[in-house]
RNA sequence: GGGGUUAUGGUCUAGCUUGGUACGAUUCGCGCUUAGGGAGCGCGCGACCCCGGUUCAAAUCCGGGUAACCCCA
């Protein structure tokens, strides 16, 4: 994490990028330090910076979940970071796991407030006052925060932090059940827009009911599959029910005259999605960055020889002119040619294009596409055309290839011994599952890190249940997980 | 929760056994030369985690602290 590209450094870089299947963490510690997206060496454990490069990717999923969120009605807002106690202890579950892993704050003498570990309890004590009839609902709103949680488990940049963000967590209220449960189904479609952006295909799964917040109908659970074959929570959608107006005592006074409680959703997520891209799409050299988010979707590089560089750099200058509907940007540094390509690869930006004296000559521009690492050459009075056709062919290529990553890594086992197998070669397995707890815990006694994550969220056709051989129509998700 | 390892310029390191203020590389800055896959030379900036002890003298030995990393539950 704490390294800087130094020669020695340059030298290993292959080999140690190359450490991406067999070294996971490591490969991710480099990359993110290399590329400079985040500078860890922030002297508060699992606290970064977050890097100019790097948060400028972060932002740009951000504009988009924006957007994809206004165009759905959901309005953003924003609730203090300071939680008073009171509020935190009205919901005494929520409170029993937080008040431990919580930041506190207060005074020099004395403390008062816990620093917000999730947005509820400084949400939903709000909503009571602002939810009186019908007419208040339904009521949708998100934030886009960052929370803290003093994690106890080994934290990981991006992954698992002590400051986690960004991240949006959307709020919903709503006086019936089908109208949440519709809600759902919106968060559903928003969620696979921005991944469908960001170029990864996830794994949308089905929580079993002890693992949703006590009392809730259920939780939908977005998973990336990592290189090392481990499976990551990357955003939740959960169906809260009644649980936390009871809670937080928050009514209506609907049409028939009764006072009831509303039907609440809430549904989130943030840098993970940026860690899902990174993990899945780098390589040996480096990231590889979807268009749709890369800082630089350009980067012209003029390759000088003797007294010509002033003719190749108005060149550049005028493809950076043609071009400046992209993120286009000349780097005119003083490195060396070889260098800027490593550098730029490293980055992950897109498309490089070379421009030298026999571009000039032979009116061609030579491109360089960085998900496939390979060089072609386009026509240089086709530019603007050819440019947008290959950005948009990279994030179209790129998307495909996380489908792949994810459909390749789906087995299914009929038995223990198949499940382990599977599991030993760091898949998922799908297996029958009864859905219930004994079945569940003798599934993750079986292997060390064995984790049933979650069920399809189709039902299949009726098979036994890997344990207790009852018939069942649900499916399950078993692997390795985070 | 239990155990282990480490702490030296921005980064990576040598020195510690045997006490004498720190080797080298790289980054960064300046200059010149270079330029189609990690360029070269010269000059320059820059460090012993913190507190205490032993000693004429501590990066080095001793005690305590702090932090990070790794392994196991």
């Amino acid at each position: 994490m704490d390294k800087e590209l130094s020669s020695e450094d340059l030298e290993k870089l292959p080999e140690r990028l190359n450490a991406k299947k067999k070294d996971f963490p490591e490969w991710m510690s480099q990359v993110l330090a290399l590329a400079k997206i985040i500078d860890n060496r922030y002297a508060v454990k699992s606290m970064f910076v977050w890097m100019p490069y790097g948060y400028d990717m972060m932002l740009r999923i951000k504009k988009f979940w924006d957007e994809e969120f206004k165009k759905n009605g959901i309005k953003e807002t924003y609730f203090p970071l300071m939680v008073p106690v009171e509020y935190a202890e009205q919901n005494e579950s929520w409170w029993a796991g937080f008040k431990d892993e919580g930041f506190w704050a207060g005074t020099k003498n004395e403390q008062e407030f816990i620093i917000r570990p999730t947005g509820e309890p400084a949400m939903y004590p709000m909503f009571k006052l602002w939810i009186r009839g019908k007419s208040d609902l339904p009521l949708r709103i998100y934030e886009t925060v960052f929370s803290y949680r003093y994690e106890t488990k080994q934290t990981r940049p991006l992954i698992r932090d002590r400051e986690i963000g960004p991240w949006y967590e959307i709020h919903t209220c709503h006086a019936t059940k089908e109208e949440a449960e519709k809600e759902i189904e919106i968060a559903k479609q928003m969620n696979d827009k921005v991944w469908d952006f960001i170029g990864v295909k996830p794994l949308l799964v089905k929580k079993p009911k002890w693992e949703c917040f006590p009392g809730a109908e259920g939780a939908l659970e977005y998973y990336t599959l990592m290189p090392n074959g481990k499976v990551l929570e990357n955003g939740s959608l959960n169906n809260l029910g009644q649980a936390y107006a009871k809670k937080f005592n928050i009514k209506f006074l609907d049409s028939d005259g009764k006072e009831k409680y509303v039907w609440q959703t809430c549904t989130g997520n943030g840098e993970r999605y940026l860690s899902a891209v990174i993990s899945q799409h780098g390589d040996d050299f480096g990231l590889v960055i979807p268009p749709n988010i890369a800082p630089i979707e350009v980067v012209i590089i003029p390759i000088f020889r003797g007294k010509n560089s002033e003719k190749i750099l108005e060149k550049a200058k005028e493809y950076e002119r043609r071009l400046k509907d992209f993120r286009v940007e000349i780097d005119n540094s003083e490195k060396s040619v070889g260098s800027k390509f490593y550098e730029n690869e490293l980055k992950g930006i897109p498309i490089r294009i070379e421009l030298g004296e026999k571009e000039i000559e032979e009116k061609e521009v030579t491109i360089f596409l960085r998900n496939i690492r390979k060089r072609i050459k386009i026509k240089e009075k086709d530019i603007e055309k050819e440019i947008k056709k290959y950005l948009i062919k990279i994030q179209e290529e790129m998307l495909e290839k996380s489908k792949k990553i994810l459909e390749n890594s789906i087995r299914e086992a009929k038995n223990t011994e198949e499940l382990r197998k599977i599991f030993k070669e760091r898949k998922i397995a799908k297996i029958y599952w009864c859905e219930e707890g004994d079945c569940y815990d003798k599934i993750k006694a079986l292997e060390e890190g064995m984790d049933l994550f979650g069920s399809d969220i189709k039902e299949s056709k009726e098979g036994d249940c890997l344990i207790c051989k009852k018939k069942t129509k649900n499916k399950a998700f078993v692997a390795n997980s985070y």
